[in-house]
Order: structure tokens, then C-alpha cells, then sequence
DNA sequence: GTCGTTCGTGCAAACGCTTACATTCATGTC
DNA sequence: GACATGAATGTAAGCGTTTGCACGAACGAC
């Protein structure tokens, strides 16, 4: 007869407080693990808490004044591999430490003002944003609640700890190999330049290419945002030129697929009449044959390692941290050759 | 002068009663859209809110028994196209109508008791099962806490919602049309046989296969479970066999892509050594060249669906629905040719 | 004009928790 | 033995809402 249950609502603190003989403040205490409770004490509370299948209400809680225990996720869609790879960092660290994921998508932004409020009117500890441009009037709102936020992939200010890629090194690596399979004239579709890992890349391919005396030809340079589509469209006016490139630099897997597609169809092949080389090394990059050749980001890490920054931040024991930039590794795969006709 | 704030929180309901010099009661009740408010009164408070940029608490209203206006997603995983498709629909549909979505991966999941109670325990209003075996144990709790759940492609109930594709009728459209080729024997890689939906693929296949006097060889069913890594080692075993499949079906995407791999690798050529068909319709079917022929699902549909029905069920006048079941359809791209020897 | 209704509003009690402050009780000190 | 000290626990005041109940005003019916 030690099962009960108060009406269909869990048992509540009064409940395990009785149940043990103590007060709900002895209880909330042993519950939030705090120190100076007599080990039997303590011993009677978790046997109650457990015989009575006790968790705290978080609303309560939270209203309280204490932890939510839930973190809120800003991004702007989840159709990209490459976030979904983010996200899912996030989700493994988070949910190591207790935290649950709030999801605010910008795309159905709402009335602006409410948007944010909303988003942190009391129910998130803490938020991360995810390579989101646009964000940036928001950051001042954030700084005012007070709640610690952790960026990834972008930082529109040093207001807050970033988490980041070796963008620079990535894009020149990648320019690296295709100059030494021989390529001159290397094709560069940027991502969406609003956010600043999008800008790095396509500065250091610049710089690369400067350094290696390749040609250095502004038509080269297609600005595209990161998806699909771009890639596509980007192929289509870079092959179509006058002077085509032998090879094509995309700022994403998702572009450089789209690139592949349309070369395909105006039929050239892969990697003999054209090397095709992407960034971010999704799952997909190498599910196709030939697989693709790509610069290699650690997207989980990335995700998890944000997450841990902003537990931490959350902690009792916060440790000050600014930047924190993942390595890239060029990966090659199928896609990339040495030029049919050198030059 | 208007603009004010309370400190580093927002303006609170009384705030906003005292500016508008009214009842905190009134407040709540103008928030809430509730009726019997005198126009004058309600433009008064309104302006009040807008004033302060009051937004409520919802830690405070789901204390106080209103809606948190959050509901939670139950996924066991994020990295999949499919499943990122329908969350894409899920938010979409969730945040038109003011909703937030947390979210819960069953990977992670705690401590067995303390896992459900954690979602429940005060933070969500309602809940979106998404094709996630192991669930059954829950939904009594669930039904419990009263809280509306609708699922998405798995029904190991009939006391919720279900929105689910018609799977079966998809499975036989393949079938058809690979028949139709002159392929004799299909190989057929089942999903995640706890699903509902993998079951129904399955079954659909034996049928259409029967029902035309196809090859029934029981080797040519490779049990899998949705991911890459089943389609290629389904390959890998269908193609080894004495009599391989002049055609493969799989029941994802991904498995998909899978044999398309490892056939690549093997020397076949697709679709004239070897013909494949996916399920889903992930947007990677149609990056790669050739495309993917697939039984394509609705799966933004689906989500948005699913978090329809939810919303409805949180209304006032909430409309009993049972199981919703999209259209699946046969698009056919370019993974699939007669067989070159037919038979 | 009196009286039941309906309408619009205010009052105040929850909701379940955390935490500052108060209290009690050992313990060690001189 | 009196007393400061600190550890362990209890008391109760919020946290910001919602909502049942009560109350006054306006209104139509008689």
C-alpha cells in the first residue's frame, strides 16, 4: 500500500514533506542537492520522493525563482543537415545535464516585440542561437534578463561566447588541394553573408587564391545562401560564362550538391570535367558516389560544445569564456581531380 | 515618457492593471480573450499592455492553471531528413497558433520513472509522439495527466490521434511500377519493424507481390531499420545472394541511398544493372543524379497535421478525430529502368 | 417604482515551489 | 556552567497568474 497518487496530478512537495516528516523546505533542499542535511534526513526525503514517484513541478519551480532546467534553442529552420547535426551536439550535452530544449524557430518570427519576451518570459535558464543573422536587436533584451545566451556560428557582437569553426583555415585547405591537383581557376559560391562564418570563408578563399596567383577574377564569385537552390543557380552562371572555372568551391555540401546537379545535367562529368568541393561534411557528403569531397566541420562538437559552455555558465561555478573555434578538416572524396586541360 | 520597465523583468499584470486602472482580474481576462468585457475597458487594458510591452509569465500562468502555450515533441532522433521534415510541418502549424515546441529525444533517455513525468510535470500543454517505438509504457501516464497526445506514424494505440501516410498503398504503387519495368524478383528492405509503418510497407509488399505473381523468394526481404547503414548491408546481402533482385525497394530514403552505395561500389550500374526505389521523398531524392524514384509522403503535411489535430484538441471545442491518413505517391525519377535481362 | 437578470468588474484564494530569516539544538570553549 | 558558534530544520513570504465568488450597476418586465 505504499502506491498513491494525489487525483491524476503527481505528488506534490506538501505530499513528500508528510510523507517524510519534514518540512517542504527540508524537501525542496534535499531536492536542489543542497548541503547541511543530516544524512538520515536526507535518506528519509529521497525514499519519499521515491515511493511517491516525486518530481518538481517546473512551472512552480521556476516561478520560485529557481532553474527551469530548460534551455531555449534559436535557429531558423531545421531543414539543413547541417543544423540538424548542430542541434543534435546540443541535445546530447543538454539532456546529459537534466536540461530539456525549448525550439523557437525565427522564420515564424511572431509581432516582433512579443517574440522575444516570449521566448524568455520566464521559461528558459538559457538560449542558444544557431546561425541566425537577424538576432542581433534581440541581443540587448537577452543582456537585460539577464540570461546567459551562447552563439553558434555566428557573432554579430563579443557580447556573448561564441562557438565556431576554423572557417579561414577550412576554405584554405580546400583551395589548397584543388591548386595542387592544378587547378587555376577556382569558382566560389559564398553563403549567406550575413552571417559571418559565410564572410570568413569567402575572405580566406580570396586571400588563398591572391596567395597562389590563381586567378583571382571577381565573375568567380557567386554570393548564395548556404542551400540548395544556390548551388544550383550558382553552377548555372559559372558554367555558363565565358571563361568557366575547373573547379567549384561551395560554402556548403547542400550547394555543392546543387552545383553537382546542374553540371550533371548541362553534362559534365564529376570529378573529370569539373572538381566540386563542399563544406561541412553532412552525413549525405558521403552517401553519393562519388562521395563528396568537403571541408569537414565538427558540427555535434560544435553543438555539444555550446551547450556545455552555457551548463556551465548556468552553474554555480561559471568560468568566463569567449571563443572557442573547432578545427576543419579537408576531406577528399570522389568529386575532386586534377583538371582535364591544366589551367 | 510612456516607455518604462520594471527593473531588468517585464511589467507584470499588475502593472499593467495599475496603468490601465483596473483589476488584475481584468487584465487576465482581456489577455485571454474571454468575453464580457466592456470595449472601453478592454481598449484601456490593451493600450496599457502595449505600452509596457507586457508579455505574461508563463512559468505563472501554467501554475495558475492556464496554458503554457508549449507542447512537447517526443522524437527519438533528429538526424534523419524525414523526421526533420515533419517537425518542420509540426512547427510551422504550432507556431501560427502562438505554441512553443520543447523538445524530448528518447535517446536520452533518464531515468525510467522520472523520464515522462519530467515532460509533463507542469511544462507542456499537449504532446506530438513522432514514430517512436518503446512509447507504449507511457501513454497510460500520459492519459493520467489528461494531457492531449496525438501520434505521428506509429499507433501502438487507439486511444490517440494517429496521422499517418498510406503506406501500404505507396509500398504497392512501388511494386507496380517496378512490375511494370518487367522486373520479376524485388528485393524489399523493411523499416524499423516496431513501427507500424514498416509493418504496413512490409505487408503491402507481400501482397502486390503475390497479387501478381511476382518472385515471393522470403530472401528477398532484408529486415532493416530505416537508416543507411541497413540499406547498404541489405545490399550487400541481396546482391551477394545466388539469385540476386533486378530491383530493390526500400522503406526509406536513407536505406535507400544505402544500396545505391554499396551497388556502386559492387560495379552495378544504376538503374540499368540494378533498380532502386526509396520511400519518403527526402529533398536529398532529388540532388543526386540520377534522382531517386521514391513513394513520396507528405511529411510536412503530416507534421502540420498532427499539430493541427493537437491544437484543436486544446481548444474550446475540440472535435474528436481518430486517424487522419495522407496520400502517398509514386515519383518516379531516375533509379528505375526494365530490367536488362527481364526476369 | 420594485424586482429578477445580465453584465462588467473586483477580491482573494489558490497553483507548487524556493529561500531569507527565525528557531532549535548540539558542540566546543574558556 | 555560561556562552558563542554553527549545523539542521522550520516558518512563511513571495513568484505572476487564473478564476470562483461576490457585488454593484444597468436594464427590461411587471
Amino acid at each position: 500500500m505504499a502506491e498513491r497518487d494525489t487525483g491524476t496530478g503527481s505528488a506534490t512537495i506538501f505530499d513528500v514533506a508528510r510523507e517524510a516528516g519534514v518540512s517542504t523546505a527540508t524537501v525542496s533542499r534535499v531536492a536542489n542537492g543542497h548541503t547541511n542535511i543530516k544524512p538520515a534526513t536526507r535518506a528519509r526525503v529521497e525514499e519519499a520522493m521515491e515511493r511517491l514517484g516525486y518530481v518538481a513541478n517546473l512551472r512552480a519551480r521556476g516561478l520560485a525563482g529557481g532553474r527551469t532546467s530548460v534551455i531555449g534553442l534559436l535557429v531558423d529552420n531545421l531543414e539543413s543537415s547541417y543544423i540538424a547535426q548542430v542541434v543534435r551536439g546540443i541535445d546530447r550535452s543538454v539532456s546529459e545535464h537534466g536540461y530539456d530544449v525549448m525550439l523557437a524557430t525565427m522564420h515564424a518570427r511572431r509581432s516582433e516585440k512579443q517574440y522575444i519576451h516570449h521566448l524568455f518570459n520566464g521559461l528558459v535558464d538559457g538560449l542558444i542561437v544557431l546561425l541566425t543573422a537577424g538576432f542581433e536587436p534581440y541581443l540587448e533584451e537577452v543582456a537585460i534578463r539577464e540570461i546567459p545566451v551562447v552563439l553558434i556560428d555566428h557573432a554579430p557582437t563579443d557580447s556573448a561566447p561564441v562557438v565556431k569553426s576554423a572557417n579561414g583555415a577550412g576554405a584554405v585547405s580546400a583551395v589548397e588541394h584543388l591548386a595542387e591537383l592544378g587547378h587555376r581557376r577556382i569558382g566560389f559560391i559564398t553563403g549567406f553573408l550575413d552571417v559571418a562564418s559565410a564572410q570568413e570563408r569567402l575572405a580566406a578563399y580570396r586571400d588563398a587564391v591572391a596567395d597562389r596567383g590563381l586567378d583571382a577574377d571577381p565573375e568567380l564569385v557567386y554570393v548564395g545562401d548556404f542551400n540548395v537552390e544556390s548551388g544550383a543557380e550558382a553552377a548555372r552562371q559559372l558554367l555558363g560564362s565565358e571563361r568557366p572555372p575547373t573547379a567549384i568551391l561551395a560554402s556548403s555540401d547542400a550547394e555543392a550538391f546543387g552545383v553537382i546537379r546542374v553540371a550533371q545535367e548541362l553534362g559534365y562529368r564529376i570529378p573529370d570535367d569539373l572538381s566540386v568541393v563542399g563544406f561541412d561534411d553532412i552525413p549525405e557528403a558521403s552517401y553519393l558516389s562519388p562521395g563528396l569531397t568537403t571541408v569537414s566541420q565538427h558540427m555535434t562538437a560544435m553543438g555539444s560544445t555550446a551547450a556545455d559552455i552555457l551548463m556551465d555558465a548556468l552553474s554555480d561555478t561559471p568560468r568566463a569564456v569567449a571563443t572557442v573555434e573547432l578545427p576543419t578538416e579537408l576531406i577528399v572524396r570522389g568529386t575532386t581531380a586534377a583538371p582535364r586541360s591544366p589551367g
